[in-house]
DNA sequence: GCCTTTCGCTACAGGTCGTAGCGTAACTCC
DNA sequence: GGAGTTACGCTACGACCTGTAGCGAAAGGC
């Protein structure tokens, strides 16, 4: 999760401050909102956490690196309470999920780090790891639990069950990040009840379909 | 649409060679596809096209602004053709689209430039009118295709037409991007089937709700 | 032919990257 | 308590990239 190389649990030696690496996580957030990500330099970061440079570069092979661990934990704060109906659980996850891109060290970073994995195998499964994945059982609990209140058909096919909570993920986290960061507009409780509406019609008319 | 300060179409003096303009955009194509985002750099996009890198910085005013020029243009090749349904309309739009996300330059670029955006403000802009909106209009033909074929009410209220079109160019281009960039997977014709599936029984819900 | 603008070239200051080497600090095992 | 191991801060460094300045030459319009 955090370092270059795992230091394979050696029980030896002195072992790595983890005051240093809360710090430099918590200074390389407080500079991406301060310079944004092309302005950010790893010296810079060190200052900020009262570390030396070198101690960066022991713990993360470069920017990319280190910057997808200091957003990561961002995304923890997701969650997905039981608000009685598809649509309601939706619209309330959308809006944290935007109100997370509003905040300038992840809307700046998020994107920059992806684009840097379309050419980084390594970065790609970090990010898969750290940000994605934590995400995906965001779907999978609402899409569980709509169809136990029955306003979602029971799965027969696990392959088309997948096939769908996978659809349904890029859908709704790539509409709130294009309304975000590309169109730029805001993405308010109008755009969440439509993009929401749009979603529960689709999957709804996907059932009838198939019964 | 092109160069640093609008040369104000002055008649007098030594032209821009329109030759280095296509070879320096040319060249950057290429080093995007070779090196990737945070590799390239001025003096080797000037050196492929065969021309001092003080011009590049006469028209471009630093990375961004050139990469998104040299990227813009293919953006050009998406086209709408009528192919009898709004479903058919749309998988192949995004197929095409898929394509074009395939190609290494537009990968690349694409989220490096938009992640830089978000501290710049002309950058964005340049982004909105270079490539975003050239989009959107596809969206607008394919409603109004399928307004006209009757496989979608005609709307009353223009302002929730606006909405719905935003809404539908969000969710399209963003499931794309996501699907193809962060999640990592194939947007492949079965992928796309459900996408398009999803979109044409979510707007037809929404049709039948709103009569 | 004169004026204007662009061109290629060289040089440059400023900044960043990522590494190496050193002595010191912290912790474990014997 | 000592030996061994690892992390730390610090300094210095070469390599590279950025963006600009100044020069003489080239290519057009009037």
């Amino acid at each position: 999760m955090c370092s270059r190389t795992n230091p394979r649990s050696s029980r030896t030696g002195r072992p790595r401050s983890t005051e240093a690496h809360t710090a430099i996580l918590e200074a390389t957030r407080a500079a991406l909102v301060e310079l944004g990500w092309s302005k950010l330099t790893m010296g810079d970061v060190a200052g900020r956490a009262g570390v030396a440079k070198t101690t960066l570069y022991r713990r993360w092979a470069n920017k990319n690196e280190l910057v997808v661990d200091a957003v990561a934990v961002l995304f923890d704060e997701l969650e997905l309470p039981d608000l009685g109906s598809l649509q309601a659980d939706i619209e309330h996850v959308v809006l944290q999920f935007a109100a997370l891109l509003e905040r300038p060290e992840t809307k700046t970073a998020l994107m920059a780090v992806v684009a840097e994995s379309t050419r980084d195998e390594p970065l790609r499964e970090r990010i898969r790891a750290s940000i994605v994945d934590r995400q995906k059982r965001l779907v999978l609990a609402g899409r569980e639990r709509a169809q136990q209140r029955g306003e979602l058909p029971a799965g027969r096919d696990p392959m088309a069950v997948d096939a769908t909570d996978d659809l349904i993920f890029d859908v709704i986290a790539g509409a709130v990040v294009h309304r975000a960061l590309v169109s730029a507009e805001p993405v308010d409780a109008p755009w969440v009840a439509r993009l929401s509406a749009l979603l529960v019609g689709g999957l709804g008319a996907a059932a009838a379909a198939g019964a």
